[in-house]
DNA sequence: ATTGGTGCAAAGTATTTGCACACTT
DNA sequence: AAGTGTGCAAATACTTTGCACCAAT
């Protein structure tokens, strides 16, 4: 169990806008919550469909500017997929995707060399390696 | 001297499309000249100005009209750094990208693993992979 | 002669920004 | 009370598309 669950997620995000000077509007934390517990990998669109549920007034600008926020802090990873950004909220460290050209859905892939990968190219380069976006396209079981 | 030269790369490109039914004209073949060329992964814009130089009336859409062809032809390689595209056409096997988020530079970077990589997770998750996309970000030693 | 390619301009998309007002702190 | 966050609308940036004319085959 080390995996950090939904709820650990949200409270971290929480916790780290609390940190800093941010407020905690009900909006703001509608985007949390949606981030912290969507498999999906949402974009923009969809994060701001969910959230209207609970509060119709919200405005796709304000989608926009927290996740913009949430990524200049870290918390969470924007990924560009068939042109639009989607945002991994779950899981802020380092990781790769799985995204199917059938159904455009995108999954979690683990990969455990990603470091060693990272490591080797730094010595090599001598680049100093801030992030990496290792993304992989593919046909999902059911799509085949 | 198992890489393929700029020219092999041009020819390669021109063939392919007199192959199909495509027409060879003067602005698209200097498209193709520059994307066979260039290790700089250049926007559309950037090629725009230097098709420009030799063909002044060549317009971006020209550009975007190429490039998505050869796109789809799977002659180049399309991808995305700091929100906006650009393109690789010296080398349309897939290989990873190191970018740098200091004077925004792409280069190509050489990760033996990855054919490893993809055969494993192709086992483990069932897809069918038939793309991927490693890219990292750093900083290259100039800009450190 | 055909019909695909080009340039222009307009339309699309996705995302960002300016501003007045509301709400968190 | 102070000042950040919000919604709205306009702006921006990039890419695509429609159309009439031009040119490669």
């Amino acid at each position: 169990m080390s995996e950090p669950t939904q709820n650990d997620r949200l409270t971290a995000m929480v916790d780290r806008l609390k940190a800093g000077e941010y407020r905690m509007t009900p909006q703001r934390r509608a985007v949390l919550k949606v981030l912290a517990e969507s498999r999906r990998h949402p974009t923009a669109e969809e994060i701001h469909e969910v959230v209207r549920a609970d509060f119709p007034m919200t405005s796709l600008a304000t989608i926009y500017k927290t996740v913009t926020l949430l990524k200049e802090l870290g918390e969470i990873v924007e990924l560009r997929v068939a042109g639009r950004c989607r945002y991994d909220g779950r899981n802020p460290a380092p990781h790769s995707h799985l995204f199917c050209v059938g159904c455009e859905r995108v999954v979690d892939a683990e990969v455990k060399t990603v470091h060693a990968v990272t490591e080797g190219l730094a010595r090599r380069t001598g680049y100093r390696i801030i992030g990496q976006r290792i993304d992989f396209l593919g046909v999902c079981p059911e799509c085949q």
